[in-house]
DNA sequence: ATGCATGAGGA
DNA sequence: CCTCATGCATA
């Protein structure tokens, strides 16, 4: 407790999560499901579920799948051959974990040493790549056309390593990533949006002159667009028309809650800033866009009528820490992380300790890294 | 803009 | 315990 002042919309978030998730381990691509009823954005949906004890929304799981699978293929390769080899995990994992450990700190030191403050598998930097990176010519040697974060800090760690990553290293290749295949999710996750999104449809479609997608005689679907190519279009034209309108991120994010579409309530600055920036999933970003091009549309009717409607802000007060990981140990769980993305309980313990970190600090610290492999930003294949 | 965190939902 | 959507806090 007291990790979150904000304690008002904790309780009521995470309910477009419905979808897949644990995927991976399980088996990515057995289960068609039952379309989903209303996929609905946000934490406030899960209010409404609290409230009235029903969920009709949760988005449709079918969707995640072929998706990811294209987006992170790379990422999606290398969990599948750590999990399709359990045994050479164990020799790796199991028989030498000490050395590991060992190794990978000492690679997290050998980095240090000969890319100074940059090394190659730069997390976060990964799936930037127009956003706020400059590009120079230093720079823009990682980024850009990467098919995969996965690629990157491979070589290194290969390099490095030698051995004990050559059976992972040899295992993704195989494993291939195939090539990104945005037509597929498309597809799907344009029927599941047609259905589930009433209103938001219509709004969408006026936003959008020029995306014509003339289908097989329909004409104004395309809106749903999956089209990673659409959302980024959409996403930048959204920052663009909302800085026009003098609003901020944070002021879109609470103003959300205005536009009074059922299930739909306000998003934070983070989420705002995220979805202009592609740092979302993409199904996060599917999910998102009807619903930012719904308060685009109102708020520059309102604008236009000198109506000030749906901006405002959010007066709220918070007060949450958090622990920041320093530096060296950063760099080390990077190693790992290239090792092995999904370390067991055990693991997480021995990486934590070897640290001193909290054993929960590290697996967050895991989760969010592969979470952030998942992530938009794929602007390189383009 | 991004790091660390929470919690729903799902095996 | 994971994934995923999100968020508070912060660099």
């Amino acid at each position: 407790m007291s990790k979150r002042a904000g304690g008002e919309r904790c309780a009521q978030r995470a309910c477009v999560t419905g979808n897949s998730a644990h995927t991976d381990r399980s088996e990515q691509q057995s289960r068609p499901k039952h379309l989903c009823q209303d996929y609905l954005p946000a934490r406030c949906v899960s209010k409404m579920m609290a409230m009235n004890g029903k969920q009709n929304f949760s988005m449709h799981p079918a969707l995640q799948e072929p998706k990811y699978s294209n987006l992170h293929s790379s990422s999606e390769a290398m969990r599948r051959v750590c999990l399709q080899a359990p045994q050479l995990q164990g020799n790796i994992f199991g028989g030498f974990d000490e050395s590991l450990l060992a190794r990978a700190e000492a690679l997290a030191a050998v980095d240090i040493v000969s890319h100074g403050k940059s090394h190659p598998f730069k997390p976060d930097v990964t799936y930037h790549t127009m956003s706020s990176v400059p590009c120079t010519s230093t720079s823009s040697a990682v980024p850009i056309s990467h098919p995969s974060t996965l690629t990157s800090h491979h070589h290194v760690h290969q390099t490095l390593e030698g051995d004990l990553l050559d059976h992972i290293s040899s295992g993704l290749t195989v494993n291939g990533m195939g090539a990104p295949d945005p037509s597929v999710m498309s597809a799907q996750v344009h029927q599941h949006h047609i259905q589930s999104m009433g209103h938001l449809h219509q709004a969408m479609s006026m936003g959008h002159p020029h995306s014509l997608t003339t289908h097989n005689g329909m004409t104004c679907i395309n809106d749903v667009e999956s089209d990673p190519r659409e959302l980024e279009a959409f996403a930048e034209r959204f920052k663009q028309r909302r800085i026009k309108l003098g609003v901020t991120q944070a002021d879109v994010g609470s103003a959300l809650a205005n536009l009074k579409i059922p299930g739909v309530g306000s998003l934070s600055q983070s989420t705002i800033c995220r979805f202009e920036s592609l740092t979302l999933s993409h199904n996060n970003m599917i999910a998102l866009k009807p619903v930012l091009q719904a308060w685009l549309e109102e708020a520059e009717a309102a604008y236009r009528e000198k109506n000030s409607k749906p901006d405002l802000f959010s007066g709220n007060e918070r007060k949450r820490k958090r622990t920041s990981i320093a530096a060296p140990e950063k760099r080390s769980l990077e190693a790992y992380f290239a090792i092995q993305p999904r370390p067991s309980s055990e693991k997480i313990a021995a990486i934590a300790e070897k640290l001193d970190l909290k054993k929960n600090v590290v697996r967050v610290w895991f989760c969010n890294q592969r979470q952030k492999q998942k992530r938009m930003k794929y602007s390189a294949a383009h």
